[in-house]
This record gives C-alpha cells, structure tokens and sequence, in this order.
DNA sequence: CGTTTCTTTGAGGATATTCAATTTATGTGG
DNA sequence: CCACATAAATTGAATATCCTCAAAGAAACG
C-alpha cells in the first residue's frame, strides 16, 4: 500500500476528520502497516497495549472474556474503526481480544508517534472523544437493555444495531454482511444460543428475518424489529 | 468561591492534571458557578448539552432512564468529577439525568469557552480521553457481570466498585461515605429491590456487612466479598 | 404521633438456562 | 464428487434463578 493509497483510506477515517492534505500526508507516513489474517488475532487481552490501531479493510469481532471463560462479543469493527486506543491513552493492558472475521489490514501508530500527531494535529483528540463518547453511550445503551429488557427485546435491539453499523440494503431487506452465528449473537445480547436460535426461528416463521448457518442473516421487516424493540 | 478557592479545587480535578499555575487560573476564570440544591437536577436527560461541568463538591447521582419509566443508576458522582462533556464533544442531548443527592457545587464551562481552553492547553483533551477511557472500562465491566453472572455476584461487584470510588476506611471495616437505598443499589445491580434485600439480609448474617436504612453502609469483610465476586 | 417511605419476608410463577439428543450444514480428504 | 468428520443449529424437557405481587414491619419525617 503506498502513501497515497493510506491517504485516500485515512481521509475516511473518522479519527482523522478535519485534517488537510499535508497533515493527511504526515499522518500516513507515520503509519505501520500490519496486515492479519483472518482468525488471527493482532493482539490479546492484558497485554500491554503500545500501538493505536485503525482498520483499514477487513472486519474484526472484539471479545471480553472472563477469567472464568465466560465471553461478551463487545462490538464488531469494520473500516474505519479505532481499536486498542483507550487502552494506549490510559497506560493500561488491553481489555479486550480482537479476531479478525476476515483477512484484514490495520495501520499501526507507537503511542510516541501518535502522541506527537495529535500534538501538530489537535483536531485528532477532539476527534478521539467523539469517538469514544459514542461508545460510552453503546454501552450505557446495552447495559440498560441487559438491566430491564427481556431476551427478544434484546436480541432485536442488538440486530437493530448492527444493521445500523453495517447494515446493506438488498433486494428482500436489509443484510448483515458478514456471517453470524448464535453463539455469537448469544454473546452480544447476554443470553445463550439455544435462545437466541429459538427466536430467530420464530421470526423467521413471521418472515421476519432469513438466512441460514454462514449465509448472511437478511431483515426481511426492520419495522417489525424496532416495533419488538420497543415494545412497551 | 474566590478564584484562590476555585483553583484549589480545580487543580485536584483529574480533568486539569498537569496544568501549570497560571494556566489553573485563566481555567478557573473561565468557570461559572452553579450550585444545585439536595434533590435538584442541573439538567435532565434529552436536553441539549451546552455545558461541561465538574463536581466541586457534594454528590450526584447519574441516572438513565427508558421510554417505559424504568431506570439504571450509572454511577455516583463526587468532587473532581466530569459530568455531561461526553454529550457536548459529541453535539448530542445529554443521555442521562444527573440528581443531588446532597447540596452540591457544580463549575460549568460553555462548550466554546471549553473549546477554547482545550485549544490553549491540549493536555485536558488527553485528560479527557483517559477520564471517558476509564468509564468505557467500567461500563464494559458492568455489561460483562450483568451478561455471565448472578445477582449475588454482581451486587457484591457493585459494592466493592463503590467502595474502591468512595469508600473511607472506618473502625469495623470500610464505609460507603453516603446512604444508598435498596432500590439504587438495584438498579446500580440490574436486579430489584427484592433480591438486593434479601442477598444484604444474608451477608448481613454472615457480617459480612452492616447498616441499616438511611445509616451508612459499611463493609466489614471486603476480602469475602472480593470472594463473592470472584468465585467460580 | 401519625404519615410516608423504605425494607423485609413469603409464596407463586415466569423467563430463560441447562443439559441431552438430533438434525443440518460445512469442509476436507480420499 | 462423495463420504466422512466436524462444527453449528435445532428442539425438547426439566430445572433454577429471579421476578412479581402482596402484606406486614421498621425507620424517618414533619
């Protein structure tokens, strides 16, 4: 990938809004490139976190799991997206496991080297609090739901979400476009899987939602997903 | 509150960590002051967010509530702490409702008068992503207990978080420095009052903790509830 | 001292989990 | 391309955890 190439993907970035062209320049060139394959893992939970991230192509699943084995799919990332960062600004181990769902590509920032970007480029940090403060409200939106909602209530929301983020439309509704499965779904929406397949057949009875094992999941009635979602 | 005053207290503020003497003061300067009585709300939850504000003294606590009436209790708040700049970086309503529950000291700054300070002094835009970074890894904590575990490990979760963000050492343990109801501490658990009761009445058997009503709660044996929180 | 609010306790029941057994995909090697 | 092995999903039945509702008790407040 040569300078140009990153410049045309970190101009996307939402990190590196607002910079012009020379400071794009300078940004790309400091960046590393780091490709991974698809099951691999760029880094692990705990371990000390050095390097700001950005996804430049590929989609990634992060995970938080428990000492006792116990796993929570926090998000999955997709272009554009900021991994690892928190973690670099906060001095502390990584909280959480990125998997790479496809072979991807990330660009790769020394916490000295970024440090000294969003020096030049104070536009970066205002940035980082967007990004982080959408985050914070996620979270604040699912730990409600996990708190006072039931699992189809949930499970819904959750779809909805993702539909959101990376949604596509295609003929029929709207596809998620990578593959899904319910343990992961499980994962997302605290709940098990045998819960999660339980209700998506009852859907997939309305006509709700379609797509089977590693084909990608469709909302045939987004309406009917939100009207569950917030369903008094 | 003098300006001497309002940089004693400001210059305590994680917010402002590694701001010189004269600096403290043009932040300090800046500073409206709002005071909010025992029970009052700075703002509430949907409105529009034009002001940052810091807790100079006193308690607040930050609830979030959903469209059908029911409620998670975000966290506590006490001197030092950030309240509402998530939502003005970002341009969005405030997500939540912050409540007195004592006479509290609020400092505000206007969105652009903030931005301005941010511009002259960049270590408060590094600050602020370590503040949010910190909430990102509580809220992520709490999903994780409120996803894989059972109530009684999650309230004991619950507990020693806010023992570990206010907790004052006292002769016969350590103390929550403030009085929390059943209810809040339900909805601080995901769980209800009911369960919180009944799980206190148990520990309280146990004298693992103590104190009833609007007394202070107090912590006798942290390490077993370090237990109760961890145990397989 | 009465009223209000918070808390306790009990009983019953619902939601969702757990566990086990099948069925259905996927993909790998022959 | 088929057969087999592996992984994912389905489905059913039993059970556990926790919630809901009701009623009574205790503490706070004016």
């Amino acid at each position: 990938m040569d300078t140009a190439a990153r410049i045309g993907l970190i101009e996307r970035v939402p990190l590196f809004q607002g910079l012009g062209m020379p400071d794009l320049d300078a940004v790309a060139r400091a960046a590393r490139e780091r490709p991974v394959r698809k099951g691999d893992r760029p880094f692990r939970q705990g371990e000390d976190a050095i390097d700001h991230y950005v996804v430049a192509w590929g989609r990634i699943r992060l995970d938080q799991t428990t000492p006792d084995g116990q796993n929570v799919l926090l998000r999955f990332m997709g272009a554009g997206d900021l991994l690892g960062s928190v973690a670099v600004f906060r001095g502390m181990p990584f909280p959480a496991t990125p998997t790479a769902i496809e072979d991807c590509m990330l660009l790769a920032w020394s916490a000295v080297g970024f440090a000294e970007l969003m020096q030049r480029f104070p536009v970066i940090a205002t940035n980082a609090i967007r990004i982080v403060g959408g985050r914070i409200e996620d979270l604040q939106a699912r730990l409600q739901e996990a708190a006072t909602q039931r699992v189809e209530r949930r499970l819904a929301a959750t779809l909805l979400r993702m539909v959101k983020q990376a949604g596509r439309r295609v003929e029929g509704g709207v596809e998620i476009p990578f593959a899904v499965s319910r343990q992961e779904l499980a994962e997302m929406t605290a709940t098990t899987l045998f819960t999660v397949s339980r209700t998506l057949a009852a859907w997939e009875q309305e006509g709700i939602v379609s797509g089977k094992r590693s084909s990608h999941l469709v909302i045939a009635k987004p309406h009917r997903l939100v009207q569950i979602a917030e369903q008094a």
